[in-house]
Parts: structure tokens; C-alpha cells; sequence
DNA sequence: TATGAATGAGCCTTCATTCAT
DNA sequence: CATGAATGAAGGCTCATTCAT
């Protein structure tokens, strides 16, 4: 009768997991360091080396870096939006919380997570893989701003918000949501401490102010 | 008869005049070619073709690739900002003209310019050049940041702005600069038409929601 | 039937054999062409050809060209004192036929070997790798130095030699086998067959000489 | 009239002289060059500047680096053995003094020199240049060695030494020579001045055990 | 003559990819 | 499936040499 301890499975179920468990380890690896590195400054020996693999087995999953690479968005964009979409059609608080719970919520599920390395990533090199870029646009940004776009006109339906120009206004929230992601994953690093940003009171703040501006009627 | 045009200059001025010219040429040569392909995909010999001249030239006047990026990113902030510095000090309209002023500026003479490709560049490459992008920082962002919160902290002064945490409401408007800009130089080639975004307009409708959001008395 | 020669052994174990053989190889290679044509004329290339490997198989194996010329000079010298100064502390007869002996085996076991060219080596390319040279210094010429100093010390407490300025008469045995082994790697390939010098003989005459000059009480 | 002072001379004749003076010059800078660096790790550029010259006049005076090379050993073998021979022949103490006078005027005339540094380069470059060393050979190794077995040949001769194998114990005298000069100008520059060698006491020392085993009639 | 900007062949080194085991 | 030794194309950089001025 097979225990709980992992040492006393049987090899085979064991082998047969890592084994399919594999391109996931390559995957999350690989995420891991493009994110902190580029693409063309990870070594794919490099990303074996972190999946506890040989430079071989990888190639055995992911015919070339630049699949590996593919693979890695698309592994990673993670169709979140129907749940997402549905969490906020059931919210019934007003306009002003819903966006405060969105982006929030933003942040602590992508943000702050490693899956916002992916962003990063495909932003850094969208000019040498326009294919994953657009593929991106496609399956997260559009979503993304549908939903955000959702949200807006809802404030401005139940008569909180003033009449936005909704195609533009969606980047209002989008905007500081990109820049702390890209701080984070680039500048962030190199900056004294002085300069560090604290994402929390970051995105407070931005939400306050953009709230304020788009209130019909802005309290004092 | 001779005319002024470079190609009728006598030979040997030519030659000298080049000498002071290359380092530009080379230097507006690497800035298409990174913002274009990144740094690592640029291969020196391509910069120094296009600047018309053989690889062994490029190292006469840089003394690594390295060291090529790091003069395409000084020649193409150095003293901007005493320049802005002087022309806000000396703005005598009120504080959201001046905002706004100061947002279709840096629009003018550096988002809609290849010098824009630099920033995305930085932020792109900063985990394989740390240096890069500590130097960044100091020269680009640090004096930026300065130069937004004088401006506000005038606003504020004079009683047009709340008393807004400038620490944060900074990147109030540095985050939708930043935003365009990356969007322009990574995701906005592999849109389609439908997705695209027209900066001016991108500028003002931000513009007018922040100010909104930070006015003392918004106007309806 | 199969025989033991390698060609026969079944390749499976060619492959590891020859991981372990490899490094060897290219050392040898090494050794010969750095002889021939000195450190910066010899190719990296070539001497991967020579071992029968490519270009990048070398670097597999030694991290640079400098750290090949380190490992050839190490692979030629390693362990030798310590077997030498074991024979020495065992010999039995008088110290002139000590010395003699001493500078036969040298002969034999270095001088005419393709070792002896690591030192005309290390020589001429001092000022280029000064850490070459002091490691060298370090683990040849220091013990080497010690050895002939402990040959010299035994004749003169057994009585055999006169009271030597040992700090200088080392060298009277040391310079002799320098000059040969600089002698055959330089002058010796150019100058005309009359020219041609035996290094047996010479080395018997130097010995000779010298012996007796060290002498207490020299044989008619 | 003209005075003393150089600045006074008319330029023509200063221009005339540093002219002609030009080839003496960088053929001093090469000298020393490629003593202390080799000929490979020299750069012409290098002894351009160190001859005050640019790049492209050292190329006016020589076709080619190697070319160079040839004439600073060409330049620098001086004829000095008429001289000498003269010098020896009309000696008139006694061998030992000879001997002893010898070594000492050949370390003070040339072993302590600059020119000291070229037996190092013709030896230390011997592979890549056997021309040079041929040449070489025919004009200093020759002539030398004639010389100094002169020199062994008047002390059998007026029966202060014995009757020696003349064509080898001129090795005795040269060996210690050019073992000094190699030290000198590789290892030494390299160990710890507790291994550093006086040149002086050296070659009083090995002089000493050396005639010591030459005499016919040694003295306690 | 003298200069020094320009050249480009050549070399060391890296690393994605292959394949025999 | 997994390994890791082997490959070789590619790229950064050097430097002897040229040549217009």
C-alpha cells in the first residue's frame, strides 16, 4: 500500500510523472531566466541546467530556443479572463471598488507574480518575435482591455463616472499597470534604495487619482 | 560652377570633416539598428555598413559594442533637460497649461523621435547590462523625475494642484510615457490597424483625466 | 574474432575512453606546435586539428588558449622532483658520479625530449605571460634549483667538493642545460651540420670541466 | 651666426638631421619593444609612438613589421669583433686575466646593454624568423666563438691550461653568457628578489670554477 | 616626407544544435 | 527517453598595412 512519502512511490509512476512533468520544469526555468536575462543572454544550457536536465533533453521537448521561447508565452497566458470576466459581472459594489478590486487583484495574481515576467518578456522582444507579439495582443492585451473597457463602461452606465472616451480611457489603468511591470523587471534592479517603488501605495495612489478624474461627481 | 553642396568640397576638407562627423554617424546608425533588433541581434558590422564605413572604423571611435550603446544612449539625452530645466522656469501660464505643455513636448522631441527607441531599449536590455541601465537612471530618469516634480510641486504652490503625495503622483505622468513608448516599440508593429493608437490623442485624453484628478477645484 | 586492438573494441566504450584521452591529445598537439611556432603563431585551430577534434571541442576541455599553454606546461613537469629527489636521496656512490648521472638523466628524460621545448617556451614568452613565467619559476625552476643545491651540499659535506658559494654554483650545472635546450629550439635548426653540436658530448665536457673546478682535490 | 642653442638652428638642418635620424630611432624603440614584449605582442603602432613618429612613417622606412625585426637585429650586431680581436691580441697578462677581463668587458659592453635584449629576440623568435638566425649566427655567433676559443687556444698554448677539447670548453665561456642574458631578460623580471641573480658576482663566480677547471696547474 | 583615418583579413571564443551511445 | 561529447557557424575585436591628403 503506497504512502505518502514520494521515496516510496514506485519508481516507474515517479519516472512516468517527472517525465511528463518535464517540458513544464524546462518551461518555468526557461520563464525564469528570460524574464531576468533576454532571450539571447539565456543559454538554453542554462535553462536545462535549472530543470535538472541535460542541454539534450531539452531539445528532446522543444525543437529549437526560439520554440522553447513560444512556448514559454504561450504557456503562460493562462486563459484567466472568462473567470475574470465573470468575477467582476457578479460584483455589486459601486464602479470605484470594482476598479480598486480589479487592479488589486491585478497585482497579486500577475503583478506580483512571476507570470508578469511574461509581459515583460514578450514587450522586450516583440521586435524579434512579432509573431508572439501579435499572438499576444490577441490572447491577453485584447481581453485584457475588453474586460478593463467592461468595467469602465459599467461606472459609467450606473451614472458614477463621467461620459469617458472609453478607447482611451482603458489606458488609463492599463498604462501604470505596464510600468510597474516593467519597473519592476528592469530599472527596479538597478536602483538605489531611495529609488524603489513600493507597488502596493503605488498602484493606491495612481487608482486615486485616476478615480478622481473620472468621477461625475469628485468628492472633496 | 562649384556650389556649397558637400560633394563639390574640395577633397581635402572632406576628409577631416568626416573624422568629426563618424562618432555621430555611427552612433545614428547603432541607434536604428538597437531599437530595431535589439542589442544583441545588431551585429557590429551592420552598424558600421550602414554608417558607410568598415567594421574596423567602429572600433577606432568605440572601444566595444558596449561601449557603442552606452554613446548612443548619452548623445541622445545629454542636456536635454538643463534645456527643459530653463524653458519651465520660465513658463508664466498657469500649472495645467504648463502640464500640458510639458507632456506634448517631450511627445514632440523625444516620443515621436528614434530617440524614443532608446528608453525601450534600456528597460529591454537592463538584466544583461546593469551598467546600462544604472546610467540611465541617473542620467535620464533621475533628472526627468525632477523636472515633473518641480512642476507639480509649482501647481501645488500655487494653489491650482491638491496636496498630492508628489513622491507618487510623479509617475502619474511618467507611466503613460513610458506606456506609449513601449507600446510603440513592441507591440504597436503587430497590431492591426484596429488596435492602433494615435499618440496625440493618447497624450491629451491622459493629460486632461490626471489633471482632472489633481485639481484643487475641477471644472465640470 | 575480436582482438584487444582499439579499433575492434566495441564503440561504446570508444566515446568515454576518448572523453578521458582528449585532454591528453590536445596537450601533446599543443606542446609540438607551440614548440614549432611559439604561443601567438600557433592556432587554436590548428592544434584541434592536430588532436583530431574541432575547433570548439578544445574549448571544451580548457577555457582558453592561455589555460591550454598553462596545462601543457603543467602536464610536463608535474611530480617529476618528488621521483627525482627520491632517486637522489638513494645513490650510493661518490658525488662526482652523482652529478654525472644527474645531468645524463636530465638529458634523457627532458633535454632530448619535446619537454625541454616548454622551457625555451616559457622563456621566450615570459614577458608576455608573466604568470607563466612566475608559476615556472615556481614549480621547475625553484625545485630544480633545491635539487642540484642538495647534489652539490652532499659533495661537500662528504668531503668531495671545496667549500662552494653554493647560491652561485648551482647555476654552473643549471646554465650548461639552459643553453643546450635554448641552443637546439633556436640556433641549432639554422646553423650549417659543422656548426652541429652533440649534446651528449657536450654535456659530458661541461660536466667535466666543471667537476673539476669543484673539486678538492682535482686528479691530474 | 649660429649659436648653440638648438632652437636657433635652422629648421631645415634640424628637420635634415631628425630625418635621417628617423629609421635609428624607431629601430631603438623596436629593440627595446620586442625585448621586453616579443615580436608578436609588439605593436607597430606602439613603436611608432615610443619613437615619436606616427604609424605610417614607420611603414616609410620599413615594408613590413618583419622587415623591422631584420633590421633591428641587422642594425645592432656591430661589427665589435675586430675591435676586440685587436684588443685581445695585444693583451699581455696572463690567461686567467684574459679570461676573467673578457667576460667581464662582454657584460659590460653588451650583457648589461640594450643590445643584450637582441641575442634574447634572435633566439626567443628563432622559429618564426630562421633567416634572422642564420644571419645571425654567421655574424656574432661565429665571430664570437672564434674568439673566445682564441682566447682558450693562447692559455694551452703558453701552457696555463691544459690541453682542452677547445671546440666544447668554448661552451663553458658561452653557456654562462647567454644563460644571464635569458634570465635577465625572461625569468627575472618575474621571481621575488630572493631569487634575483647579480650579475657581477655571477659571472665572477662561474669564471672562477670555470678556469679553476681549465688550469693546468690549479691554485688552492 | 609625414600623417592618421580607414581597411579587412584573421583569430579567439561562444553556443545552439546534433547524434552516437 | 536521456545524456553530454562534439560540432561549426557566427560574431566581437585586433592590428598590420594602405593611401588620400
Amino acid at each position: 500500500m503506497p504512502t505518502n512519502r514520494p521515496s516510496d512511490e514506485p519508481a516507474t509512476h515517479r519516472r512516468a510523472r517527472r517525465k511528463e512533468a518535464r517540458p513544464g520544469e524546462l518551461i518555468e526555468a526557461a520563464l525564469h531566466l528570460f524574464v531576468e536575462k533576454g532571450f539571447a543572454a539565456t543559454r538554453v544550457e542554462e535553462v536545462a541546467a535549472h530543470a535538472g536536465v541535460s542541454k539534450g533533453t531539452l531539445f528532446l521537448y522543444f525543437p529549437s530556443k526560439e520554440d522553447l521561447f513560444k512556448a514559454v508565452v504561450r504557456e503562460n497566458i493562462a486563459g484567466r479572463f472568462t473567470e475574470w470576466n465573470e468575477e467582476f459581472e457578479q460584483f455589486t459594489g459601486d464602479s470605484v471598488e470594482l476598479v480598486r478590486y480589479a487592479m488589486q487583484s491585478w497585482w497579486e495574481r500577475i503583478g506580483m507574480t512571476p507570470a508578469s515576467g511574461i509581459t515583460k518578456l514578450v514587450m522586450s522582444e516583440a521586435g524579434t518575435f512579432p509573431e508572439i507579439a501579435a499572438f499576444y495582443q490577441q490572447e491577453v492585451i485584447g481581453p485584457g482591455h475588453a474586460l478593463i473597457r467592461r468595467i469602465l463602461q459599467r461606472g459609467v452606465d450606473r451614472g458614477e463616472f463621467r461620459d469617458l472616451p472609453l478607447d482611451y480611457a482603458v489606458y488609463s489603468l492599463i498604462a501604470p499597470m505596464i510600468f510597474l511591470l516593467m519597473w519592476k523587471h528592469s530599472m527596479a534592479p538597478c536602483c538605489p534604495p531611495s529609488h524603489q517603488l513600493d507597488p502596493v501605495s503605488f498602484i493606491d495612489t495612481q487608482v486615486d487619482l485616476i478615480l478622481r478624474g473620472m468621477l461625475k461627481h469628485p468628492r472633496p
